[in-house]
DNA sequence: TCATCAATTAGATACTTGTCGAAATATCGA
DNA sequence: TCGATATTTCGACAAGTATCTAATTGATGA
């Protein structure tokens, strides 16, 4: 089995992780966290997005609260990692269809 | 192979497909079609969720706009069918994230 | 300690959108 | 043709949100 725990996903995340996913530019985000095989810092995405730093920590917000980022704080730097686990839940869930 | 054919969503298609999906009562609506094994008319939805014509239709036009569904006239009503090509092109691609 | 850089928060604004009521359109049966 | 039923369109409104600038907090190194 690949997957060897489910999670499982309430009607509230659900909602927040579709939401997430429905700005473009947290798509792209999520990409570039994804793409990365180790950690992703803010400035890394800052380098490949035209937006302001404001903006960003809003759409990271986003992300960690749909469950789909996690952070962690490294000095001055936040790192973010891709939680597969749960964007496989949701795609599970969608298939369910 | 279980899909023979592939689709390719276009970034625009994408984009449409995630915002469908962002609201959660597009999300019932397409479990609604998705379970009923035949077709689906307008009034069956109506039925499930407290909303006027009005609201549904829009969100209808949303859904078939974003290319998850197909409508199809017949008489005085409108039946839709779920087009899980579609909806399964959206996974995949979101899987590659 | 202070200057600097990273990230967040606060407040404001413009745009999007989910919703409705009312009117219009479409189709069927009598 | 007329009336009834199904769906769509129009116009409006309220709520949500993506975005910015400016100010703030947090952490590092000189």
């Amino acid at each position: 089995m690949a997957a060897a725990k489910r999670i499982a996903l309430s009607e509230r995340q659900l909602s927040l992780i579709a939401r997430a996913l429905a700005d473009p530019r947290r798509y792209e985000i999520l990409q570039k966290i994804g793409s990365s095989n180790s950690v992703c810092a803010c400035g890394d995405i800052r380098d490949c997005l035209p937006i302001t730093p404001a903006t960003l920590s809003h759409h990271m917000k986003e992300l960690e609260n749909a469950g789909l980022i996690e952070a962690k704080r490294s000095g001055k730097f936040v790192n973010y990692t891709l939680r597969r686990d749960v964007l496989q839940a949701y795609l599970d869930r969608l298939a369910r269809i």
